[in-house]
RNA sequence: CGCGGGGUAGAGCAGUUGGUAGCUCGUCGGGCUCAUAACCCGGAGGUCGUAGGUUCAAGUCCUGCCCCCGCAACCA
C-alpha cells in the first residue's frame, strides 16, 4: 500500500516542562505512547507521533535567574544537554516522528497569529485581573490559596490589586464542552469525566486569563508587547503548530488533523478536555478524537516529588537493566488508566519472572533443543499431532485478536498479559510433549521436529506482538529463530516460518537478577545520588566589620537536661550550665535531628547575649550553634574537656 | 456535608453488562531435566473496609459510616 492511501494515526504525549530532569513518571507516559505508536505502525498505519517540551513560564524564568543563566540557556541545557530530555528519549528507544519545543521560532510566530486570530474574532478581550497580590513575590493569589490571609509562598501580607490582562471567553463554550464530555467518549477513562464536570463545568466556567505581565519569559502578544501569552495557550497549540498550523515549517495539518489521541497525565486532563476544545472551537478547527488521562506512578503510596527526595531516575535503571526491560516493566505492571505503586522490588521481580523465567528461558530452551537434536536446522520430515498441538496453535494464532482488543482500549498491560498466557502455554506444551524423550528414539524424530517447529512459531508470533513494547529484544529473538521483521498479517497466521527453520544459540537475553543484592545496590546508588545534590552551598553573606562580629557573645555550655517541648514537633528545651552557676534555658528547633535523651552531658556553643524570646509559651535565652547544609543539621559539639563558661573569640 | 480515586489471600494487583472469587510473588508438596536453580502439576491461605438495603442471587447495584491518596482554577 502506498503511503498516501494508508490510514493515518496521530498520537501525542504532553510537552514536558523542562524545569528539572524528567523522572520515571514522564518516562512512563512517553513509553506508553511509544508502544501505542509502534503498535499502530505494525498495523500498517501512517503514524505521526509527536512529543516535545513546554519551555516558557515564570518558574523557568526564576530557576534560570537562580542559576545565573538566561532562560533559553537553562532550557537548552535540560532539553538538548548531556543526559537531557532528547538523550533520555533516545535511551528509551522512543520512536517519535517529531519533537517540538515551544521556543522554536515557527511555534512562537504561530502562537502570535493564533492569539491575534482569537482577539480579532472577539473570543479574547482585554479586561482586568483582580485578586490578592503579594508585592515581593510579584504574584496574584486567590482567596482560597491564601494561608491565614497571607501569601502562601513567603507568608507576608497581600493586598487587593488589579492588573490589565487578556481573557479568553471560555464561558461561551461551556455548553458545547459539557456536551462533549458527557455525551461522547472524547475523554477516557470515563472516571475522569465526573471530575471535570463536577469540579469545573458544574460551578460555571469563568473566562480564562490568557496573558501575563508579571514576567517576560513567554511569547509576547505582538500587538501589545507588555503582555506574554499564558503558557497553556502557548503549550496546547503545539499539537497543531507542529503540523504546520499557522506556519510554513510543516504542511501536515490536512494529513494528520484531527488528532487521534492525546495521551496526558491526569493532572493536566483539565487543560486538555476543557480549555483545549474550547480554543479549537474558537479558531474553527476540528476537535481531537480522544484525550486519554493515564494514572500516576506513586512511591510509597504518595506522589513522586523532588521535595520528597524520592524521584526515580530512569537513566540509572536503564543503565542497569536496559531500556527494553524498563519499558516492559512499566507497561506490563501498571493498569494504564489508574495509579500504580512503583518499587525497585517490583521491577526486579518483573524482570525475573516474565523476562528471564518465561520469555528468555523459552527462547533459550527451544533454540538449545533445535541445536542439540538437529544441529540448528529442523528437518523437513515432520509429524503433526492434532490432539496435542491444537490448543497451542489456536492460542498463538488467535493472539492478534486479543492484542488488538486491548491495545485499542489503551490497555497495554492487558495486551501483555495475553501474550504471556501464550508463552506460558508453550512452556506447558514442552512438558506435555517431552522432546528429550522423543529424541531418544529415531522413529520419533519427525514428531520431535514438529514439536520444536510449533514452539518456534509460537515464539515468533509472541516476539512480533512484543515488538512495540520491546523493540530491541523482539528483534534479537527474531534473529535467534531466523524470523523476519513481522507485519500484522504474519502475526495472524501460524506456520509462517519455513519448516526447515534455522536457529542461532546465544547468551541469555534477560539474565536473572539477584533480588537482594540488587536492591541493596540500588539503595546505595539512591543515597549517593541524593546526598550531594540536595545540598547546594548557601548564598554568601555581605561583609561585616570586626566590631560587629565581636558584639556576638558565644559561650561554651554543658547540657544539664534536655526534653521535648509538648505539642511541638520541632522544639527541644535545654537547661544549660553556662558557667554562671544559674542554669540557662534555651529552646532549639532541632527535634527532627536529635533525640532529647542523647544530648545530656554534651558540650555545646550558645550565643548568650541574644535577646530572650518566647517560643510555645516558654522563654528561650540564647541560641545553640549548629551547622546546616541542605536538610541536614549538626550541633556544634566541643571536646568535653572544655570548661563551661569559656568564651569563644 | 467541596470534588474525584481507592480499601479483594502474607505482599502487589485483575475482576467487564450481578450467577461457582482470579493473577504474579511468597509458602507447602509432587514431577521433569531441554532450559537462565529455570519449567510443569497440585495444596494451604480471602466473612472482597464497615453497617444496612434491593435481589432467587452482590466484590459487582443503593444508602450511611471509617480509613488512605490525589485535586481544589490563573500553579506545567
Amino acid at each position: 500500500m502506498c503511503d498516501s492511501c494508508k490510514k493515518t494515526f496521530y498520537i501525542t504525549t504532553p510537552i514536558y516542562y523542562p524545569s528539572d530532569k524528567l523522572h520515571i513518571g514522564h518516562t512512563y507516559c512517553t513509553v506508553a505512547t511509544d508502544a501505542i505508536a509502534r503498535y499502530k505502525r505494525l498495523r500498517g498505519y501512517d503514524v505521526m507521533f509527536l512529543t516535545g517540551t513546554d519551555e516558557h513560564g515564570q518558574k523557568i524564568e526564576q530557576k534560570a535567574k537562580a542559576a545565573g543563566i538566561t532562560p533559553q540557556q537553562f532550557v537548552d541545557n535540560i532539553v538538548t544537554g548531556d543526559g537531557g530530555i532528547l538523550d533520555l528519549w533516545k535511551l528509551m528507544n522512543i520512536s517519535n516522528d517529531r519533537f517540538i519545543r515551544t521556543t522554536d521560532a515557527y511555534h512562537v510566530s504561530s502562537i502570535q497569529k493564533i492569539f491575534k486570530q482569537m482577539y480579532e474574532n472577539g473570543d479574547i478581550y482585554k479586561g482586568y485581573y483582580e485578586g490578592m497580590y503579594c508585592t515581593p513575590c510579584e504574584s496574584f493569589w486567590t482567596e482560597s490559596q491564601l494561608v491565614d490571609g497571607k501569601c502562601p509562598d513567603c507568608g507576608r501580607e497581600v493586598k487587593p490589586a488589579r492588573e490589565e490582562a487578556y481573557f479568553f471567553r471560555l464561558s461561551k463554550y461551556a455548553d458545547r464542552v459539557r456536551d462533549l464530555l458527557e455525551n461522547t467518549d472524547f475523554l477516557e477513562p470515563r472516571s475522569r469525566v465526573n471530575e471535570m464536570v463536577n469540579n469545573f463545568i458544574q460551578p460555571g466556567l469563568e473566562d480564562l486569563c490568557v496573558s501575563r505581565t508579571s514576567f517576560t519569559w513567554g511569547i509576547p502578544v505582538d500587538f501589545d508587547p507588555r503582555h506574554v501569552v499564558y503558557v497553556w495557550v502557548d503549550a496546547l497549540f503545539n499539537y497543531l503548530t507542529a503540523l504546520g498550523y499557522q506556519n510554513e515549517n510543516y504542511h501536515d495539518v490536512d494529513r494528520y488533523w484531527p488528532c487521534d489521541v492525546h495521551i496526558v497525565g491526569k493532572e493536566i486532563v483539565r487543560f486538555h478536555s476543557i480549555i483545549w476544545p474550547a480554543m479549537l472551537m474558537s479558531v474553527g478547527m476540528p476537535l481531537p478524537k480522544k484525550v486519554y488521562g493515564h494514572g500516576w506512578l506513586l512511591l510509597d503510596g504518595g506522589k513522586m516529588s523532588k521535595s520528597k527526595g524520592n524521584v526515580v531516575d530512569p537513566q540509572v535503571l536503564v543503565g542497569r537493566y536496559g531500556a527494553d526491560a524498563l519499558r516492559f516493566f512499566l507497561l506490563r505492571t501498571f493498569p494504564f488508566g489508574s495509579d500504580g505503586n512503583f518499587s525497585n522490588e517490583l521491577l526486579i521481580n518483573c524482570i525475573n519472572t516474565d523476562l528471564a523465567n518465561d520469555l528468555g528461558n523459552i527462547v533459550s530452551r527451544t533454540t538449545a533443543m533445535v541445536q542439540k537434536y538437529f544441529g540448528c536446522t529442523l528437518p523437513a520430515a515432520q509429524e503433526a499431532d492434532e490432539a496435542k498441538d491444537a490448543e497451542l496453535i489456536a492460542m498463538a494464532a488467535g493472539l492478534y485478536g486479543k492484542v488488538e482488543t486491548e491495545m485499542e482500549k489503551f490497555a497495554p498491560q492487558n495486551a501483555l498479559t495475553e501474550i504471556f498466557k501464550v508463552l506460558s502455554r508453550a512452556n506447558k506444551y514442552i512438558d506435555e510433549n517431552l522432546p528429550w524423550v522423543l529424541a531418544k528414539d529415531e522413529a520419533k524424530w519427525p514428531r520431535l521436529a514438529r514439536v520444536l517447529y510449533n514452539l518456534l512459531e509460537t515464539i515468533r508470533i509472541c516476539a512480533g506482538h512484543l515488538s512495540p513494547f520491546m523493540p530491541d529484544a523482539a528483534a534479537a529473538i527474531q534473529a535467534r529463530i531466523g524470523a523476519e521483521t513481522p507485519d500484522w498479517d504474519a502475526l495472524s497466521r501460524f506456520g509462517v516460518l519455513p519448516a526447515t527453520a534455522t536457529v542461532t544459540v546465544g547468551e541469555a537475553l534477560f539474565p536473572r537478577i539477584d533480588l537482594d543484592k540488587e536492591l541493596a545496590a540500588l539503595d546505595a546508588l539512591q543515597e549517593a545520588a541524593l546526598a550531594p545534590k540536595e545540598d547546594p552551598l548557601p548564598e554568601p553573606l555581605p561583609q561585616i566589620a570586626f566590631d560587629e562580629f565581636s558584639k556576638v557573645e558565644m559561650t561554651v555550655v554543658k547540657v544539664l537536661a534536655c526534653e521535648n517541648v509538648k505539642k511541638s514537633e520541632k522544639l527541644l528545651k535545654f537547661q544549660l550550665d553556662d558557667g554562671t552557676g544559674t542554669p540557662r534555658q534555651i529552646l532549639s528547633g532541632i527535634a527532627k535531628f536529635y533525640k532529647a535523651e542523647d544530648l545530656a552531658g554534651k558540650t555545646l556553643v550558645a550565643v548568650t547575649n541574644l535577646a530572650p524570646r518566647k517560643m510555645m509559651g516558654q522563654e528561650s535565652c540564647g541560641m545553640l550553634l549548629s551547622a546546616e547544609r541542605g536538610d541536614k543539621l549538626h550541633l556544634v559539639m566541643l571536646d568535653d574537656a572544655v570548661p563551661a563558661g569559656s568564651r569563644l573569640v
